[in-house]
DNA sequence: GCCCAGGAGTGTG
DNA sequence: CACACTCATGGG
């Protein structure tokens, strides 16, 4: 059922498991064979790492999917370099190698600005059944049973009471305001602002906080300094640096402590807290 | 049954 | 600026 024809792209390195599993964006699914599949803009994509080479295949064609690709996994960023930065740090200089292949993902603005307000006091599994619920609701169908995220647009004619049921909680309220604060609007008009500008821009819509809003620049606007601070690396930075207390103090630790590429680091220690020190390793401090 | 979650909004000191 | 409280609900 999938598309004969195969992509074969270079974007190195890339750890899929690692970039498309670690919980900063919610769409993809991982088969047996270690291949992801999910929707990206109007089509339906399945790729693998074969050695350094990405695999893709793509429905009902591939019209644009390299390109989009390309800009959805940061083919651009010399990830060595960035690493070297932020290896000035010694607690993320130690732990950072094995992380290598996790990339920072540039989602759809208004995808992403969505998908982080139902994310707000939620789970991950639930999070994910939230914008699928959502997506076949009122996305287009793409193929199969999979259905692109709505535009504002669409999902603008949801009343608060039909999010309800798709099991959103007070969160349906937020989507359908900030769906109305959108109307005629573009997210895109806000993509020249700089960080703090886009920041102040994006807490105006309901629904978003310090920390949403810093999602959103960070996946949807591609604004590497931006460090989202939720429970799991607040956990973090008590942790290892020992560093607690207000959103505002802890962003501006990050922001000293790892500059213009403290969203590489939120990341790794987001992944590093939430996944290895469920089994009791740390990747930064040795096996506990 | 219990605890927790990629928090935000509002009010108060 | 920092804290306290409330808001609803599914997943583990």
């Amino acid at each position: 059922m999938l598309h004969p024809m195969t992509l074969e792209m270079r974007i190195y390195p890339l750890d899929l498991d690692l970039t498309l599993g670690c919980g900063q964006t919610f769409r993809w699914r991982r088969a047996e064979d270690g291949s992801w599949s999910g929707p990206l803009d109007d089509r339906f994509v399945t790729m693998r790492m074969e050695g350094r080479k990405l695999l893709v295949e793509a429905s009902p064609d591939s019209e644009g999917v390299e390109e989009a690709l390309s800009e959805y996994l940061r083919a651009g960023d010399d990830v060595a370099s960035i690493q070297k930065r932020l290896g000035r740090d010694p607690v993320l200089r130690r732990g950072m190698p094995p992380l290598r292949g996790l990339r920072i993902v540039k989602m759809d603005e208004w995808e992403c600005l969505a998908s982080y307000i139902l994310a707000t006091f939620s789970n991950i599994p639930r999070i994910a059944k939230m914008i699928e619920g959502v997506a076949r609701t009122y996305g287009e169908n793409i193929v199969d049973d999979v259905y692109s995220f709505p535009r504002a647009q669409a999902l603008s004619r949801a009343s608060a009471a039909d999010l309800g049921r798709l099991g959103l909680g007070y969160r349906a309220a937020y989507i359908s305001e900030t769906c109305r604060a959108l109307r005629g609007k573009s997210l895109q008009r806000l993509k020249g602002l700089s960080y703090e500008t886009l920041r102040n821009e994006l807490m105006g819509f309901p629904g978003v906080g310090e920390k949403v809003a810093d999602c959103v620049c960070l996946f949807g606007f591609g604004r590497l300094e931006a460090f989202p601070i939720d429970v799991w690396v607040a956990r973090s930075l008590k942790r290892l640096y020992g560093v607690e207390g207000s959103y505002a103090r802890l962003r501006r630790f990050a922001s000293e402590r790892f500059g213009e590429f403290a969203g590489y680091a939120q990341e790794y220690l987001y992944y590093n807290e939430r996944v290895l020190a469920a089994n009791d390793v740390c990747a930064f401090e040795g096996t506990r």
